[in-house]
DNA sequence: GTGATATGAGAAT
DNA sequence: TTCTCCTATCACT
């Protein structure tokens, strides 16, 4: 949004919503001297680099978000799953809460809350990062084939697979759960079991699925016959975004098939999935 | 006021 | 596999 309303974005940081964030803050405070601080205290070194210096570009791979400043450094912030971003019109109000930075300028101020990572990187240390990270399906470089490196020969989950950013970089626990119920695919399947067909036609999805997160900001994955309107039923009236098939809903009838949602714990996280539509 | 909870990830056991 | 850190919110005493 464009507004003069302070507004939340982050309530539920899968890739989508760095990749929007990187983009609001290079509207924000793209190509102009940025003033930069920490409120809340536990940045104070790092905003003091910041601050006064122009914000040059900005950059996101998978649930990592960059801006890069004039003296070649990078703030590199990660939010984990608290961590959440406010921007509001100048002048910015008295800090309220835990702000670990605040960058403001004449026109609007963002206050990041929460983040697990907030920390100043050289190229080199940001290079590594990229390195580390899978292809991203947000990202016009991205390259699917790696990842089809890794999950092609691996006896590991295909749920276990998708999570991990070193595999696939920017899919979080919602979109692992909606991208594989869309394609019928069984979480438990070992990597190495997927056809490729299948893998192809898993990042396809998340792709599209994800773009349009970073569009509408939250994240939608239900087909068009299958919306609330569509189907006459109830909206999802809990605070999780959008309209999804199996994420949160265990023990809810599939809309497909109408059998129950099932959760589980895969790998210290929540897993949910229809057992009689995810058979592949 | 207290406790449970959440989308993440790295380290420790 | 379990711990630990980061924070806000909501349902309970």
């Amino acid at each position: 949004m464009v507004g003069n309303r302070p507004y939340h974005l982050g309530t539920m940081p899968e890739g989508h919503t760095i990749h929007h964030l990187a983009g609001r803050y290079r509207q924000a405070f793209g190509g102009g001297v940025v003033r930069a601080e920490s409120p809340q205290g536990r940045f104070a070194a790092g905003a003091r680099q910041i601050d006064g210096r122009v914000l040059q570009e900005t950059d996101a791979h998978g649930k990592h978000l960059l801006l890069g400043f004039d003296d070649d450094r990078w703030l590199h912030v990660h939010l984990g799953i608290y961590g959440k971003c406010a921007f509001g019109p100048a002048p910015a109000p008295a800090p309220t809460g835990a702000v670990r930075l605040r960058l403001s300028n004449a026109e609007e101020y963002a206050d990041l809350r929460g983040p697990n990572t907030c920390e100043l990187l050289d190229p080199a240390e940001k290079k590594a990062l990229h390195a580390r990270l899978g292809p991203d399906p947000l990202r016009a470089d991205a390259d699917p084939e790696l990842a089809w490196r890794r999950i092609g020969r691996s006896r590991t989950s295909i749920g276990v697979l998708l999570m991990d950013q070193s595999v696939v970089a920017g899919v979080g626990n919602i979109y692992r759960a909606e991208a594989l119920f869309r394609e019928g695919v069984d979480p438990a399947r070992p990597g190495r079991d997927l056809t490729r067909g299948q893998w192809t036609a898993i990042w396809a999805d998340l792709v599209a699925l994800m773009a349009d997160g970073v569009r509408v900001g939250r994240i939608d994955t239900v087909r068009p016959e299958h919306t609330p309107e569509a189907m006459g039923r109830p909206p999802r009236v809990d605070d999780h975004g959008g309209e999804v098939y199996v994420y949160r809903r265990a023990g809810m009838p599939c809309f497909l098939c109408g059998g129950e949602v099932r959760t589980g714990v895969l790998a210290g996280r929540n897993l949910f999935w229809c057992p009689g539509c995810q058979t592949a």
